[in-house]
DNA sequence: TTGCATGTTCCGGA
DNA sequence: GTCCGGAACATGCA
């Protein structure tokens, strides 16, 4: 489910449940999905401190703590990554828990739940504002705000299939499988094009689908599956194109299932 | 039972 | 050394 729109969903979500309030208490039911952090340093750490407001990079959602009403650089943030299969949950602490909630922050009469099947990936706690930055640097501009003539220059260095370095998270930030599909869909490219070799044409028309995609589905909160996106064709046998009717194709491209139509996206 | 899944990272090879 | 594609990771479902 997470890319880029989930993320920002769960953003909300924290937002409105969890900003200016305290941290009574941070129950552990599975630990493997702590990266680098053990349960006891968690509870150390977090219990007591108020979260501001979460940001999002990408497909990462910062939750900081504050021991105070000022921003000093050396507290700490909460770093939440939520693989193929997490997310995040609000629920009054009577509501029964679900079997994969493995990080149950408990806030003011509210409950915030990290809840992941796969454990592909988990929660961090960054101790300060240096640490943050050494977990975020590698990732490119998000790209819900990345600009046009900055991702043409990322895509103009990369020799892989456009596919791959929309979802390469060093080129730019948020996206996944789903919207890369999508985008390269309204776009009309074809998903193996080599990136470098797109004209300046095609190039804008990517950048102006990306825009569409994203405001869209951040809107929803979500990929949207509903009719006029590709992305409902998704697991509908022999599905076609919603734009041409034309039957669609599936096939691999650099490892990962891709969905395209061969009358809009010719190779 | 086998293969596949919306994520990232690591490895071998070009 | 750099960059790419594919495998591996953990788990549930069709």
């Amino acid at each position: 489910m997470p890319e880029l729109p989930d993320v920002e969903g769960f953003r909300r979500v924290l937002d409105r449940h969890g900003t200016g309030r305290r941290i009574d208490c941070v129950r552990v039911s599975d630990a493997d999905v702590l990266e680098s952090v053990s349960p006891r340093e968690l509870h150390e750490e977090v219990e007591g401190r108020t979260l501001a407001s979460p940001r999002r990079h990408g497909k990462w959602l910062l939750g900081p703590l504050r021991s105070g009403s000022q921003h000093r650089q050396d507290e700490p943030t909460l770093v939440f990554h939520f693989g193929m299969t997490g997310g995040l949950f609000e629920a009054s602490p009577e509501e029964p828990g679900h079997q994969h909630d493995r990080i149950v922050l408990c806030v003011e009469q509210k409950e915030l739940r990290y809840r992941d099947l796969r454990k592909l990936r988990g929660i961090r706690l960054a101790a300060d504002d240096d640490s943050l930055h050494e977990l975020l640097h590698h990732l490119g501009p998000d790209a819900a705000s990345i600009s046009s003539a900055e991702l043409r220059q990322r895509l103009q260095a990369k020799s892989s299939t456009v596919k791959r370095a929309l979802m390469d998270q060093t080129v730019l930030a948020g996206l996944g499988n789903l919207l890369a599909d999508e985008i390269l869909w309204r776009a009309r490219l074809h998903p193996s094009i080599p990136a470098n070799e797109l004209s300046e044409t095609e190039q804008k028309r990517l950048y102006r689908a990306m825009r569409t995609v994203l405001r869209d589905s951040m809107e929803a909160g979500r990929v949207p599956d509903t009719s006029g996106w590709l992305t409902a064709c998704r697991d509908v046998q022999d599905a076609s194109c919603p734009r041409c009717e034309t039957q669609l194709k599936e096939s691999r491209v650099s490892g990962r299932k891709a969905l395209w139509c061969p009358a809009c996206q010719p190779a």
